[in-house]
RNA sequence: GGGCUCGUAGCUCAGCCAGGUAGAGCGACGGGCUUUUAACCCGUCGGUCGCGGGUUCAAAUCCCGUCGAGCCCGCCA
């Protein structure tokens, strides 16, 4: 049984309908591993929605959260709106109106694309509509018992004068330098570091600490299932407290965890935005079909990490999904996007025939037909993944796998024009990429050169290399009659 | 200090949640074609399922313990 369909199973016994909450920060580049949490989402709102019951898949996006730090991608002068709200804080390349819009906006265009339809929320919408107006002022009024669960929870000791709430200093911008010193029905008051004192609302004027955030989100949006990372799954950490919090002091029941463990990137760690080790979403959907894209996260179990390699990794990956797409597996259900017609052609080849048809779409269908495919059933796929297979190799193939066709004389010893000579009689139209493959043997042999030379002379005359894609289907993908005119112009 | 994941064939992993004859791919080896070029085919080899205990008619699978590897929490979110 798939891993989404034993959740829908459990959930289900539960209830028949489910609110899913989501919940990434835009406070960099969203990247694959923040995407985690949306597809495995998404499989579990499908997985409901197969096993007969209603999903709905939410996500909030905590644009109140303050800048933590200048990271390295932003300009010197970022520094001084650390601790301010990302949704305060200016666009650093100017093109949205703020720098929290600019994460989410390529975001929430990745998730159109890949199918995931969710309810966006902010986080400065719903504290300024008062939506968390009654959960600030219980948490408030509640936060001494709140303090004691964090305490016992956590091991860690608050302070009595400790709030939970987190006031938004009008003088400085600031939400993380303030210290609430009381609250009326009315008005929370704080005072900053930077000086000022004053009073806020309960509606905009500032948030509940991350812990309280989350507990209270979840009852204010109805929400009984929420994948998230590790970090908040660690004992101690945000959901064992969310768990109590939610329980004692909000009367709400906790939502069904799905932890989810990181994706790495192969050789280079855990994807952090911080780092700039990241392959951010929205130009990794350029490079690879969504259906692909989602079924790197759905074929792994959530608490299994992802050690990802956009290459050759991938490339593996995708001969896997193109397997099992005809078998009814249920990761490739569960990944593919709308009806996409998957023709037998595989992406690996497509790559080949891409780069000597020069991506021209018609040039690529000319040739795959020379191989053998029928062109009306393969002519729709084709044309889609085949802009795929251009961006991904540019961005992300190893070099091994790209070539360009050469033209022009080519520096050959004897014994290899000889054997380019006599190979190049021999070939003919009607034979096919595998006869063309062990005619190359059979000529080196009686031409008494070692086969290996024969193979590179090849590629040094089509591609300049001394490696390239297999000989048999690459001359036949290239053409007969026009590879001979080739040898003839090189030597 | 606590939590999670992993440990199964030479390598990468599936199987474990609902116990019932240990699997796949790659590699190696042999053959079809005496010979590599990441889309040949057929066959063969290959595992005390990390270790120790327990439950059971029966354990890779469940329970307890233990060793090793990795990550996370104990600031903030």
């Amino acid at each position: 049984m798939h891993w989404a369909d034993v959740i829908a199973s459990e959930l289900i016994e539960i209830s028949s309908s489910h609110r899913i909450a989501t919940g990434i920060s835009p406070s960099g580049h969203i990247h694959l591993g923040n995407l985690r949490e949306m597809v495995t989402a998404d499989a579990v709102r499908r997985a409901l929605i197969d096993a007969g019951g209603k999903a709905e898949m939410i996500y909030i996006a905590d644009d109140l959260d303050p800048l933590r730090r200048r990271y390295p991608f932003l300009p010197e002068k970022y520094s001084e709106y650390v601790g301010m709200p990302l949704c305060n804080i200016p666009d650093p390349s100017g093109c949205h109106e703020s720098y929290s819009e600019h994460f989410l906006q390529p975001f929430l265009e990745s998730l159109e694309i890949l199918g995931i339809p969710v309810e966006v929320r902010r986080a400065s919408e719903m504290y300024r509509q008062g939506l968390y107006e009654p959960a600030i002022k219980l948490s408030l009024r509640e936060k001494d018992k709140i303090a004691q669960i964090i305490r016992e929870v956590t091991g860690r000791e608050l302070e009595d004068d400790w709030y939970p709430f987190m006031p938004l200093c009008e003088k400085c911008g600031r939400i993380n330098t303030t210290t609430v010193t009381g609250f009326d029905d009315h008005w929370i008051y704080y005072s900053c570091k930077c000086g000022n004192a004053g009073r806020v609302s309960y509606r905009g004027g500032g948030k509940l600490s991350w812990r309280l955030d989350w507990v209270a989100r979840w009852r204010i949006l109805q929400i009984t299932c929420e994948p998230f990372g590790k970090d908040h799954a660690a004992a101690g950490g945000s959901y064992d407290t969310g768990k109590r919090l939610a329980r004692e002091v909000f009367d709400y029941p906790p939502p069904y965890p799905v932890p989810y463990e990181w994706i790495h990137l192969k050789g280079k760690g855990a994807m952090k935005s911080s780092k700039g080790i990241v392959i951010p979403v929205r130009e990794f959907i350029e490079a690879i079909p969504p259906e692909i894209v989602r079924y790197i996260i759905i074929r792994v179990k959530p608490e299994k990490h992802i050690d990802f390699d956009p290459g050759f990794g991938l490339l593996e990956i995708i001969d896997e999904f193109e397997e099992k797409i005809f078998e009814r597996d249920r990761s490739v259900q569960l990944s593919l996007v709308k009806e996409v017609k998957y023709s037998e052609v595989p992406f690996r080849h497509l790559i080949v025939v891409g780069q000597i048809a020069n991506w021209d779409t018609e040039r690529t269908l000319e040739i795959l037909e020379r191989n053998g495919y029928k062109r009306n059933e393969i002519a729709e796929d084709v044309e889609r993944r085949l802009k795929y297979c251009k961006v991904w190799l540019e961005k992300y193939a190893p070099e091994t796998l790209k070539f360009k066709i050469i033209s022009g004389k080519v520096e050959l010893g004897d014994e290899e024009k000889k054997f380019v000579e006599r190979y190049s009689e021999k070939l003919n139209d009607n034979m096919s990429a595998e006869e063309i493959h062990t005619l190359v043997y059979e000529v080196a042999k009686e031409v008494g050169i070692d086969a290996n030379k024969a193979f590179k002379a090849i590629y040094r005359i089509l591609v300049g290399k001394e490696q390239g894609p297999r000989v048999g289907y690459f001359i036949k993908s290239l053409g007969v009659d026009w590879v001979k005119k080739r040898f003839h112009e090189a030597y």
